[in-house]
DNA sequence: AGCTTGCATAACGTATGCATTAAGACGCGA
DNA sequence: TCGCGTCTTAATGCATACGTTATGCAAGCT
């Protein structure tokens, strides 16, 4: 059983926008995008109504559907959802009772981490942040929490990417991090959510004043 | 410029659910709900496309749409985020420094509970209810937390009318909404966090036990 | 010039038809 | 009776066609 063409637009469309190939407040026609993507209109549409509502574009009937820019204000408001659900996720995790079985993977992610900046290889660096904040998530076991992560990540994702590069390396990070394990294992909920909360501003502050500084007002 | 048949079909099948004329883990063709509406497949699939992507129903090839059902742990999951993103728009709401003018929706929401409860009229009290969450999440400011409150409560609405003439008389709730639009107003985004967090908790016990109780495990 | 009106164009919304293929029925053998 | 392979059926995924209608432009009017 292949994959339906709709899927594939879906999963075609969603690399384009996240590599750049459709930039931040293009527009395109139904009709090119079908050709493009080599299919006929009937898959692309679907695919562009599964992509609105997942906010990556808006449909506008004869304007082409446009892939949504991220303003500072989005920014704003989807870190500020992002470090909500965490915190909860994370407060979750420390009251479930894990064990250091439980959070191997987390204290791997950590690891990935610390051994990526030693290398200077933010990319990697940045594989493992994302896994650990959606490790945090998992153990937190509220599904809908993470499906919202996922699709608000997707919507910054061009950002992060963008930012990579021009952050200070991210070696606080790894101390954040650290203890937010350790609260989780103490099973300290309090002190999880505390922790947790600051790190999630401070990379918040750092990302969104790293854009303003630019001028990146859209992305 | 009418309305599209799309949109027609997103409207009565939201309807259709929420008044159970589509029963939960009921199975629909496309055919059929085309039939039904009026109208070809093509706008129905639509329409089912897009009512998936808010939660309200699955899109199972060859079995039909299957109206979503709302297990216990379901109800969980979404109170909790609901919880959450309320308390997180209680706090900014207290943070921002509103006065009385910028809270008169919020106040006429507490006394047309009142009202509706001295006449015990529970589903006017129910919508006084619905519009006093929704105004809280309207002074938070975040468009992100409303759209996903706007899903949720969508999401529960069945297990919420459900156990509207089950539950006691919700008195006590007053007290707390009194209590959130205090807090607000005086600024102390502390407290508005923990009195609105008590009382969410407290109605989701409520509700949850009510289901449970009465062996609703799906609905 | 600025504004309005009418028209040509083309993008969209929707219906329809068809090839594909999954699900269930049926029959057969163990 | 149960399991398994085959076959039938029909729901779906998709391409396509077409009517509707928004949009941009040009011509005419003020």
């Amino acid at each position: 059983m292949s994959k339906s063409n709709t899927q594939t637009a879906v999963d075609e469309l969603r690399s384009l926008i996240f590599s750049g190939e459709l930039p931040a407040d293009s527009n395109h026609l139904e009709g090119e995008l079908a050709e493009r993507l080599n299919m006929s209109r009937t898959p692309v549409r679907e695919a562009t109504l599964i992509l609105a509502a997942q906010g990556l574009l808006e449909v506008r009937p004869r304007k082409g559907v446009r892939i949504c820019a991220i303003s500072t204000k989005d920014m704003h408001e989807i870190y500020e959802v992002l470090s909500e659900l965490e915190c909860l996720s994370v407060v979750n995790a420390a009251q479930a009772g894990y064990g250091q079985n439980d959070l191997q993977v987390l204290n791997a992610c950590i690891d990935d981490m610390v051994s990526a900046l030693a290398l200077d290889d933010r990319e990697g660096w940045a594989r493992a942040d994302e896994a650990f904040h959606a490790e945090l998530i998992d153990l937190g076991g509220n599904t809908r929490v993470k499906a919202i992560a996922q699709t608000f990540n997707d919507q910054v994702r061009r950002a992060r990417n963008l930012t990579l590069y021009m952050r200070p390396l991210p070696t606080k990070s790894n101390d954040d991090h650290r203890q937010v394990y350790d609260a989780i294992l103490a099973g300290d909920e309090a002190r999880a959510r505390a922790v947790h909360q600051a790190h999630r501003l401070s990379s918040r502050t750092l990302l969104t004043n790293l854009l303003e500084q630019n001028g990146l007002r859209r992305i």
